[in-house]
DNA sequence: TCTGGGGTCCTCTTTCTC
DNA sequence: TCTGGAGAAAGAGGACCC
């Protein structure tokens, strides 16, 4: 039987701040946006202390404000929680070379060919990364990849949970359905009005009711999910599909010179993107959302592959001049796909 | 009144090609 | 030349994840 792994940092971001301003170490501390919480912006991570008043990832910053407007609120500092993210990742691989990376703050392990118990590694790991970067973790340990992100999940922060084939019943079965990945709000909702609330009911449910409601694909996963069934491999190594760049504006805008200007920003940030990482590009996509929260996208596919920021601009135009701009403008974004390495 | 940004994958529809 | 169908590719939207 396969020994999973899955490493998720506590609060990273937050964690990571509180490690290098040290005074902010016991305070609620909210990372997000620009790090002001009078401007649009979500929270990406709130320190335990935080979330003591309710704040979470995904909320507004300014919602996070009226919550706890002592809270220390910082702008999101990626290259920084890129760097520490490296370091515990290279912790990881000293414990096995099939290591999947899941973002910037989680990972799955394969640690079957290990000869020692899947405890005793899950503790050396912890101890390394509180011992070297100062940081905890919560690990869960399972058969498989599914199964050993609900553990990780079920003690939190500075956990280790597993879950063994035979805790499936009594652990896995009385959660409610959006603890399994996969399922989000929209799922859930549905499952709700078929009186689905759990992961054991939702196992109880024959595999053609599933198909029915959801489709062979998603209705196939749900079916083996609930089961606490995964054979997906662990995915050490992967080519990027698509790479974009977007921007919500800090108030909606009529403005064309606003708009032009920002998507021929994003323009060419996404065509420095690609080339820096060697990629070329064959599909321009333009992205907006309206004031009402309305998002449309037109696309533009090219006879050529690119990366040069005038081609990739003017497709983007042609693109935007498929859509009506008829209310204020939210947000817009560009994405390059159909992506083919130099 | 509020709802980020960067991705993936899936489904359905439209368009192209033979 | 017209018509129709099949299958692939492209386009659009939506759900989900971190």
């Amino acid at each position: 039987m396969r020994r999973i792994l899955h490493i998720d940092m506590d609060a990273f971001f937050a964690a990571v701040e509180q490690k290098r301003h040290p005074e902010l170490i016991g305070k609620p501390v909210v990372i997000g946006g620009s790090g002001d919480p009078t401007e649009r912006g979500v929270v990406s991570t709130a320190s335990y202390e935080a979330r003591k008043y309710g704040i979470h990832s995904a909320m507004p910053l300014r919602t996070a404000y009226k919550l706890c407007p002592e809270a220390v609120f910082l702008p999101v500092d990626y290259e920084e929680y890129s760097r520490v993210s490296e370091k515990v990742k290279n912790i990881l691989r000293e414990f096995s070379p099939i290591m999947e990376d899941v973002g910037i703050d989680e990972a799955f392990l394969d640690i079957s060919e290990s000869a020692e118990s899947s405890e005793e590694i899950a503790k050396k790991i912890k101890e390394k990364i509180k011992k070297e970067l100062d940081l905890t973790c919560s690990i869960g340990i399972s058969k498989n990849k599914l199964l050993a992100k609900i553990a990780s999940d079920f003690k939190k922060p500075d956990g280790l949970t597993i879950i063994n084939e035979r805790d499936i019943e009594r652990i896995i079965w009385p959660l409610p359905v959006r603890k399994l990945w996969g399922v989000g709000p929209k799922t859930e909702a549905y499952l709700k009005t078929i009186e689905i609330n759990t992961i054991g009911e939702l196992a109880a449910l024959p595999l053609e009711k599933l198909i029915e409601h959801f489709g062979p694909s998603y209705g196939g996963y749900l079916y083996e999910a609930s089961k606490g069934i995964d054979e997906s491999p662990l995915v050490t190594h992967w080519e990027p599909k698509s790479s974009s760049r977007e921007i919500t504006f800090q108030k909606d805008t009529d403005n064309w010179q606003t708009i032009a200007k920002t998507l021929a920003e994003l323009a060419k940030d996404v065509a420095d993107d690609i080339k820096r990482s060697g990629y070329l590009c064959r599909t321009v996509t333009v992205k907006i959302r309206f004031e009402d929260f309305k998002t449309y996208t037109r696309a533009k596919t090219m006879t050529e592959f690119t990366d040069s920021n005038e081609v990739i601009r003017k497709a983007a135009f042609e693109a935007l001049g498929r859509l009506e701009l008829k209310k204020r403008v939210r947000l817009i974004g560009v994405r390059v796909g159909n992506l083919k390495k130099v």
